[in-house]
DNA sequence: CCCGTTCTGGAGTTAGCGCTCCAATTTACC
DNA sequence: GGTAAATTGGAGCGCTAACTCCAGAACGGG
């Protein structure tokens, strides 16, 4: 489906990367659907031919944008818990991603859930490469927190699979409700509190009649 | 900014909502920069000229599904949960939730997610209008826990601000996943755990080392 | 240094988009 | 029943989008 160039100079593939660089870039904050091929040619400083020389189609660009934000989304969440298994490193976690948000003045989302919400419905290869994105960046969660479970810092009724699944739920909701209102606090208080769900399966907190659904 | 028709007979306060009801279900599930007018004319049996008689471009539609689209939702709340001011109340908002989204074979998400996520970094007076609504629909959840609270089914640690807004994460991030996965999993444990963290704010659970972060 | 492949430039082409215009018809109100 | 406003029809305009084509320039292995 995607372009597959038999080979590949070193400075075509700098071209290609610059185009899927710009591509990113404008397809994350104007929508992919605004984004115009002429908007990529000029911003990536490239003619026509040029981008249709490694890219088929805009399909194949937003496949290659896909597939660049992915591996950047997951690169960064490593770099930030370089193991997730740790309550220390689930806080390190939280301030990094709020750190970015505010950096940014709290615009743009996550570049994963902004093209799932986008091409959810329209798109239904990107749809399924997007869900197995998630699936990943669940994996790494979901890893961390057996990993505490089998250190004994989680008590044996938690759940990682679910408690992967709602940290990042929260994320992509806080990041949602924070680009919308132009404001941390959502991010912040989703991130916190769902944490803090977590945290109740510590073996110090875990008492009387907790549940876990 | 919207085109206000002084007087609006019948008939056209008709075909406006018809319009308007069409250009919600289009621009919901291709998005709005895929949505064209022709579309809406074709769906809704409209010509061109009757479209612009009564919004004065595409923006105005926009405006115009916003508005119709945050008056669903919250009605729909309202109607779930028509006081949500106990646990049961909880449970019965998450499961009509659940229901209305495997009804959709988790086709579609939040209709004022899936816009603020396009519209948030193109559109600034959209991307406004969302963050009221959003606020208005917080406000909902917010006044529900705070009578939890005052009635004793809450701990007075409980921060029916914080909560509100984990609640309202939780939503959004569950049905995004749920819809990239076309599997009602996700906003099933979004929801399930963040309601279980409003649990531990239960008289009969608080204890030990609680922290509300 | 040579030749095939890779890479680049830019002027088309075709289709569809948002929107306008002018006029006919229906409706509301007295 | 008359009249002014509200409502409708549809052709058409200007622009821009995605994509094509035909070469020419640069590169890399022998």
């Amino acid at each position: 489906m995607a372009t597959e160039p038999a080979r590949l100079t070193a400075k075509g593939r700098a071209t290609r990367d610059r185009i899927v660089g710009v591509a990113s870039e404008l397809m994350l904050t104007q929508g992919v659907a605004r984004t115009t091929i002429e908007d990529i040619q000029r911003e990536a400083s490239v003619s026509a031919s040029q981008l249709y020389h490694y890219f088929a189609d805009k399909h194949a660009l937003v496949h290659a944008v896909i597939e660049r934000q992915t591996t950047d989304v997951l690169g960064f969440q490593r770099l930030a818990l370089d193991r997730l298994d740790s309550f220390a490193a689930l806080q390190e976690w939280r301030d990094m991603a709020v750190a970015v948000m505010e950096q940014r003045n709290c615009t743009g989302g996550c570049p994963l859930g902004t093209l799932a919400s986008e091409l959810a419905e329209t798109d239904p290869a990107a749809r399924d490469e997007l869900a197995t994105s998630f699936g990943r960046w669940e994996k790494l969660l979901r890893d961390g927190l057996a990993a505490m479970r089998t250190r004994g810092e989680l008590v044996p009724e938690a759940d990682p699979d679910r408690l992967a699944l709602a940290l990042l739920a929260a994320v992509q909701g806080g990041l949602l409700l924070s680009q919308t209102r132009r404001d941390s606090l959502p991010l912040e208080v989703a991130l916190d509190t769902s944490i803090a769900y977590v945290r109740t399966f510590a073996p110090s907190n875990w008492g009387s009649g907790q549940r876990v659904g």
